[in-house]
DNA sequence: TCCACAAGTAAGTTAACACTTACGTAAATT
DNA sequence: AATTTACGTAAGTGTTAACTTACTTGTGGA
């Protein structure tokens, strides 16, 4: 489920979506008109992120007003953080110790 | 370049290649053969992460071993965090309020 | 140098997905 | 009830990407 908004959060479209209906609480058509895309191709982003949580819909009348969901970026951390463990602070102490050794990118597979 | 590791961690086959590589630095054949899918997959899978900086890799004798670059996944979490300002703990703790108002699930889409 | 091992690369296939246009639906207006 | 407004859904298309099977590359050993 969680993976699911990883996903959904991954499309750069879905991701202005997700600013634009951050602070705001506006309508799908609203939010169409601020992309090039069709008004569909919106309403299916607007599918996603609402069945991942990451948006909330009510009904106002005749239209549909959108709003991003807090709690939905909030399971996206806690994965991340659980992910490898929360040993994450450790790592990140060895990863500076290592910038000292290498200031060049993580790997160059140019061979 | 953030939005590519996003994309890259929304992959579930993916996912677990890190978890596997997160304390383990193992080789490529390693990592291959605690999966069902073919080598060549993992390899292209390896190439995706190296490439967006969450694994590294380096070379010993005929191997290449793989381990889970921290500062990626900081990437990831930074982005999440500058993603809507930061103004998160305002906007978690107006979640925690609605929480009492509804007790369901975030929308119902039914109609 | 010839062989074996470890791994990446190429090319092709299938499925997923971000789009489009066309149509259906539901609430407000007349 | 018919119309308008706001929106979702259906169906089809092109592109991406996760796989597969072949093949190539590179390292170490006899």
């Amino acid at each position: 489920m969680v993976e699911a908004a990883l996903k959904a959060i991954a499309d750069p479209r879905r991701q202005d979506i997700l600013v634009i209906v951050h602070e705001n609480e506006l309508s799908a058509g609203d939010i169409a008109s601020r992309f090039d895309i069709t008004r569909p191709a919106i309403s299916q982003h607007l599918r996603v992120l609402v069945d991942t949580g990451l948006v909330s819909m009510r009904r106002d009348g005749t239209r549909r007003l959108y709003k991003a969901r807090p709690e939905g970026l909030e399971e996206i951390r806690a994965f991340l953080d659980q992910f490898w463990g929360r040993s994450l602070d450790l790592l990140k102490k060895a990863a500076e110790q290592e910038q000292q050794g290498e200031s060049d990118e993580h790997t160059d597979h140019s061979g």
